[in-house]
DNA sequence: GCGCTTATCGTCAGGGAGACGACTATGATC
DNA sequence: GATCATAGTCGTCTCCCTGACGATAAGCGC
């Protein structure tokens, strides 16, 4: 490293963006605010905010998170049944245009939630909202919910959610990661149209049933059962212990 | 994102730190250079510097790559030939006491290399050198390489280095990310010592055969051969297009 | 030539995944 | 209450990949 002179390096701001995904029905959805200030004056956004003085990335990516969703992050020394979000650190952004005020690099992280009741920001409920990646991503090709046009997401948070959704849909091959998106208790079907979602894909029930259910630690039994999703009576299950699918689950071809 | 008053944000330095790893008498090595200054006076660290004013971060790490080892690092967008080495962004450390001067974020890339001849940092040989990481990380356990006591690694570079480690075993699993262990021309053999120094286990010869010469892209022969390993002349090859092994290369279990 | 080394080809058994048939247990509808 | 639609669960069969390992090939040093 290079002397130290306190003149001799520039100064950065250093931000945390949070790239928040959750499966609301059966289409994989993330968490954008609407931006109340130039640049990007009223764009979508993802949600975000600087690191503070004496503030761990990724204690500041908790807070975060917790400020827009109530969600706590979870704590990966904790106990299986903890219930908080996922959330782990995604990469680091900071080409020298990509905020056009002042150089800012930002440490985005990724969480992975279960379904939630609505999004809370401040108070203001129209300023977050969740949205179809798809939407976000191909803002091209569709039309927003209330019918205002699809704009990009400001800044570079659309590369970001990219990144983001690219990470989450390997991450659920070979790790027990997609159980994030689930609450607490849940069936193999409901995990099931998790991995549907979040691939865009169509799983064969049967052979998927025997491969969560024959991989040990992936889910215990958590001795109840549902009808929630109609039909015959479901088990209910919880996350196991296990982090690692081993041999992973594997992503049909496109 | 928060308003954006210019003195309501704490000022960072951020800096770039190089996990540069390579195969070495069968050995996975990281290059380490001698600190000449407080703290850690004398104690190895991962190479690394300030990102510049006006510089992104990957260059940043490029630039500092080529400083210290006289390697390129290899755009993904290039042809194969490329002989570039496989450069990529490996995680962010930003923890508040993590340099005890001030507050750096860094943002950590990974390197990969063939055997290089002998580093060079600034034309001072006795600061750099290629150190196995088993040394490195189990300080604990063995003498560095000229009698004198090892000791960790400065700042919190041990933890960056197994961080680094670790994407690399993985990334070797279901990636062709090994050959940018191997010069351009190499043999089979010389990759399955790649993976057998990376993984630190020993792979059947013939089942490592059929599964990389079987897999469509990974290989292309380059019409020669060699006996440089001593035996029976052994097909040359490059690196063929794909970047993803699938199905992967096993890991033996422990 | 002999032994040593490394490369390369072949064979066989076992496990996992895809394809898909069959059966079960609910709620909804007539 | 019979029927139907909907999910869930268990089995079977085949194919492919892998691990284990025998056998052969083609250099080198003596």
């Amino acid at each position: 490293m290079s002397p130290y002179d306190p003149s001799a390096f520039p100064p950065f701001a250093v931000t945390v963006d949070l790239v928040v995904l959750t499966v609301r029905r059966h289409a994989l959805c993330a968490l954008v605010v609407r931006r109340g200030e130039s640049p990007f004056q009223g764009r979508w956004a993802l949600p975000g905010g600087f690191v503070r003085e004496d503030e761990d990335l990724g204690l500041a990516a908790a807070r975060e998170l917790g400020e827009e969703t109530g969600l706590h992050a979870h704590d990966p020394a904790a106990p299986a049944p903890d219930n908080g979000a996922h959330l782990e650190q995604l990469g680091t952004y900071g080409d020298p245009r990509r905020d056009p005020r002042m150089r800012v690099v930002s440490v985005a992280h990724l969480a992975l939630a279960p379904d939630l009741p609505a999004p809370r920001a401040g108070g203001d409920a129209n300023s977050a909202r969740w949205a179809p990646v798809e939407t976000l991503l191909h803002h091209e090709s569709d039309v927003g919910r209330d019918g205002e046009q699809p704009v990009p997401l400001a800044f570079d948070h659309a590369r970001i959610l990219a990144d983001g959704v690219e990470r989450a849909r390997s991450k659920i091959e070979y790790s027990s990661l997609a159980t994030a998106f689930c609450p607490q208790e849940f069936t193999v079907g409901e995990l099931r149209r998790v991995y549907e979602a979040v691939w865009g894909v169509a799983l064969d029930p049967r052979n998927f049933h025997r491969k969560v259910t024959g991989t040990p630690g992936f889910l215990v039994p958590s001795g109840g059962t549902t009808t929630r999703q109609g039909g015959r009576p479901a088990q209910l299950f919880r996350a196991g212990g296990a982090a690692l699918l081993n041999p992973p689950m594997l992503r049909p071809e496109v």
